[in-house]
RNA sequence: GGCCCCAUCGUCUAACGGUUAGGACCUCGCCCUUUCACGGCGGUAAUAGGGGUUCAAAUCCCCUUGGGGUCACCA
């Protein structure tokens, strides 16, 4: 017996990977890495009629995206495959016959309409719990001989013994127990001869040597189950450590109704990968300092399980916002450069071409005041494009009688300018303020209305030298064809 | 409803018997500043309630309340 750590996902593939289904990978994959153990995806496709097309690509190309790359899993074989359940339909099968031999599990032939009035009865009588009456266990060796030849759907129950304790010890939650009154003798395999979750699952985790479960709360109920199959197996536990679940505002379980759960819609809203696996990894685990900011590396470094939270977790999006803010202002524009032309390539810029050396001086110019990459163009089109209106409030305050004729000094001068300097631009603006005896707003303002349209943006050199002399000659001479008009509407 | 899990500012959390209950997001104020931000400083804001145990309880135990999960031939 070795202890080496090896830990997986297991979605089933629904169509996409959920945030909370990312916060399971992350820290799957922390506890892997921070132990040098393996990382593991095997998809649960034991359900046919919930197969959807191309969901387990989307799910794969979402954690890579995430940098949660996985050791084994699909195409990606350690020698423990196959990774898909719908490929390991025989081993189940194999592992099932001994069970049954046993007379731990048992073939059951009740049809679904008994099982429904077995339930609705229950349910009349007020009884504390729905529960298999265990019929077909009582049939007699002939009988379930006969029912069996002749071809009779059948499913393979679990057999759960009357009024057992069943216990194990949750690295989060401590020592749990259930009685076994209180379990049902769950169907292990489906009358279409696929194995329901609970069978595939202890099956495979024993048979892919899965050191520790790490999985979502959800599963805690569901956990004696498996707990007694790996004892009727007479397999080894797997160490379990069941998450806090992620949380709606309103704090039930995350779901779509109250907003975007696929990772894929927070890349598509431009959030940075960086960012929410950071904020994703805050959501029930913290290394005991005040440190928010991670990047994947050092969480690998400080993760452990001991330090994971039991309560459930609210997805606050501000929170994320903030931190994706600061995930941007930690790259250097360089790094941020590829990120703001893909966003720049499904604007209305697209078929524009700008060179490198434009796009890095917006960067650095908006870097400070952004929260998405694609601030770099919504929150500064002026960049882009001469403003086609001017903000009114802006107008109303920052025009003043002595506007026009600064400006208008203002474009003399530019157009003496040499330069495209930062210095020559502070040079001249600077001259015109001693020259009039005016403080240094009264000339900026303006300024900047005519050139932006708006009252907000980086400073004002840096503004100039992006947006350029000849377009600053241009939209000036405009701004002092159509302020003027506009102030006098106002 | 049965079973199980959980409970510190609005939110994410720290404090693993002894702290003026700390930090962050949000929000508000001030500073920085040509604007908006960034940044800095400061404010508002929490141990669900009740019993125990103890010299001492947010912390341990019990009850109540509240929230959540789960009770499928879905995972």
């Amino acid at each position: 017996m070795n202890n080496e750590v090896r830990v997986r996902f297991a979605p089933s593939p629904t169509g996409y990977l959920h945030v909370g289904g990312l916060r399971t990978a992350l820290y799957n994959f922390l506890f892997a890495k921070r132990n040098n153990g393996k990382f593991i995806l095997r998809i649960e496709d034991t359900d046919r009629n919930r197969y959807v097309e191309g969901a387990v690509e989307k799910l794969i190309d979402s954690l890579k995206w995430v940098d949660l790359e996985y050791d084994e899993g699909p195409n990606k074989d350690g020698g423990f495959g196959p990774y898909f359940q719908s490929e390991r339909l025989d081993i189940y099968q194999k592992h099932i016959d001994k069970l049954i031999e046993e007379k731990k599990a048992y073939y059951c032939f009740c049809t679904p309409e008994r099982l429904k009035n077995l339930r609705e009865e229950q349910q009349r009588q007020k009884l504390p719990q729905a529960k298999y009456d265990k019929k077909c266990f009582h049939l007699s060796e002939e009988e379930i001989k006969q029912k069996l030849d002749s071809g009779l759907p059948k499913v393979v129950r679990l057999n759960v013994q009357p009024n057992q304790t069943v216990a194990f010890d949750d690295i989060v939650r401590g020592h749990v127990e259930f009685n076994t009154d209180n379990i049902d003798d769950q169907i292990l395999i489906k009358s279409d001869g696929f194995p329901t979750y609970h069978w595939a699952n202890v099956v495979d985790d024993h048979l892919m040597k899965i050191s520790h479960v790490i999985r979502g709360e959800e599963w805690l109920s569901s956990t004696p189950k498996h707990v007694i199959l790996y004892n009727y197996l007479g397999w080894e536990l797997p160490k379990f450590a069941h998450l806090p679940l992620l949380l709606n505002p309103d704090k039930s379980k995350l779901s779509k109704r109250q907003g975007d759960v696929a990772v894929e819609d927070y890349k598509d809203k431009g959030y940075l990968k960086e960012a929410l696996v950071n904020f994703v990894a805050l959501l029930g685990w913290n290394y005991g300092d005040d440190k928010e900011f991670y990047l994947l590396d050092e969480m690998i470094e400080k993760f452990s399980l001991e330090r994971v939270n039991k309560a459930g977790a609210v997805f606050n999006v501000e929170k994320l916002n903030w931190l994706n803010g600061l995930h941007i202002r930690e790259k250097s524009d360089e790094e941020l450069l590829p990120l703001f032309k893909e966003e720049l390539a499904k604007s209305e810029y697209a078929t524009n071409n700008y060179d490198d050396d434009f796009l890095l001086s917006i960067i650095s110019a908006m870097k400070e005041r952004v929260t998405f990459v694609k601030d770099f163009i919504y929150n500064c089109k002026y960049f882009y494009e001469a403003p086609t209106t001017y903000d009114e409030k802006i107008v109303k305050k920052r025009w003043k009688d002595d506007s026009a004729d600064l400006l208008k000094q203002f474009l003399e001068a530019v157009k003496q300018m040499k330069t495209n300097d930062k210095e020559e631009w502070e040079k001249i603006l600077h001259e015109i303020v001693e020259k009039n005896e005016i403080g240094f707003g009264r000339l900026i303002h303006p300024v900047r209305l005519a050139v932006s349209g708006v009252g907000v943006g980086p400073g004002a050199y840096e503004l100039l030298q992006i947006i350029g002399k000849e377009e600053v000659i241009k939209r000036i001479e405009k701004a002092l064809a159509e302020i003027p008009k506009l102030k006098e509407q106002l």
